[in-house]
DNA sequence: AAGAGGGTCATAAAATATTCACAAAGCGGT
DNA sequence: ACCGCTTTGTGAATATTTTATGACCCTCTT
């Protein structure tokens, strides 16, 4: 699961440097950009998932900024922290009023910035829901498994069983740790009973055919594997 | 386009009288309410567009109230903002780690609040009033539902069961899940339960025929799904 | 008091999991 | 290639777990 990009517009070096460092230490992927026509170019390239936007910027001033990216379809929905030194009130009442979603006052504490972003971020989280090899694709979401755009029905054990190999795709695990990993009962298992539930498994992967994605390892174990043939 | 509706929940009447008063001037219908059994019993009513809430109550905190209305589906996405005294940062921070959308520090200005009210409101537009699957109809306001044109008859429960499923389609929850966000708070309930709920809404769902909309996932839960039979 | 709606339970019905016994297949040594 | 020892694949019987149902009771409204 990744986390969020962010783009820092922030002239003073040594603010946007402690930002940048804090955010990414938080495991944000973070850009810079010094000023406001730096920041519109790079949004236009690819658009972040939230923006920390510096009221004083040389140059474009960070209402500005905020006013444009506002205008644009692509952006307008985009989120925009602002800071600035200004404490007065009027121009946190000016800033929220020009769409920016909420508003630090410098100094700020990281902890402050930290959960103003998570709380913005809240709004839209990404989520690492849908493992895929080769075509075989889950989405542990919804909890449907499907191949070549069949959809397969496995059974719980099946599906756990799947879903740790395609965590791990091409790795070999022993009975003993697909048993540790795919089982939820505590109570011993014969390990032999892997073997029943990877026929299985195999089954409904290749019911519509295809080849063999589980690849018995000899006195090793199984791994969710596609390379088959070497003739 | 008539102006929003907003609850004031403060136990001050004096600063009730303020706030609503020239909220009102500004166009918004407003409520109030005194403290949060009574802003909790509101909102289940009549869900507002946006909630003003002091931290400070008498009974259940704001906090408490922010979380409880978190938890309900009819109302996690409704827009908040909170107000205290306290102007310390860890309290900011709790609060908006509680969902708050915004905070104000008291005494704030009549236009400080304006600002927010408007920010928040603009980038919240209302709810959904109309949920749709398949040929399924929610619509929220009126509290009716219908399938194929058919009006359908659903108790409370069922009824917020299944606004809990049309908010999230396709999506497995399970039976804790479906109990935390779509029942009321209250006694602890049996997890059973939930699968006699399911039955009956089920039962309302299919009366006029058509196939089953909710999959069981063994083991797992509940989905509002179209369930594709395999050939 | 009657009717709704909602929560529990006991029980029937399904759906899965685990084992077992034996066939099949892989491996190493001769 | 042939053998004997292992390890894996299968099919079926049996055991468990999880769901679907129907009935019943309780509480709140009307």
């Amino acid at each position: 699961m990744h986390k969020a990009d962010l783009l820092v517009v922030e002239d003073d070096p040594a603010l946007a440097r402690l930002v940048s460092y804090n955010l990414e230490k938080q495991g944000y992927m973070v850009r810079h950009a010094a000023d406001g026509e730096v920041a519109l170019e790079y949004v236009r390239q690819r658009r972040p998932d939230l923006i920390l936007l510096d009221w004083m910027l040389p140059g474009i001033s960070g209402l500005e900024v905020c006013r444009r990216l506002r205008e644009q379809a692509r952006t307008a929905a985009l989120p925009i922290i602002m800071f600035s030194a200004r404490g007065e009130e009027a121009d946190t009442i000016r800033g929220l009023d020009t769409g920016a979603d909420d508003y630090l006052v410098k100094p700020f504490s990281m902890d402050a910035l930290f959960a103003r972003v998570k709380a913005i971020l809240r709004r839209a989280p990404p989520a690492d829901k849908t493992l895929r090899f080769d075509t075989l694709v889950m989405d542990r979401v919804s909890h449907k498994v499907e191949r070549d755009g069949r959809q397969l029905s496995l059974g719980p054990t099946e599906y756990r069983l799947l879903e740790f190999l395609m965590l791990h795709p091409a790795q070999v695990f022993s009975r003993e740790e697909l048993l540790k990993h795919a089982w939820e009962r505590s109570s011993f298992v014969e390990l032999r009973t892997v073997d029943v539930h990877i026929r299985r498994l195999r089954q409904t992967l290749n019911e519509g055919g295809g080849v063999d994605l589980i690849r018995t390892v000899r006195a090793r174990g199984y791994a969710l594997d596609k390379a088959q043939d070497p003739d």
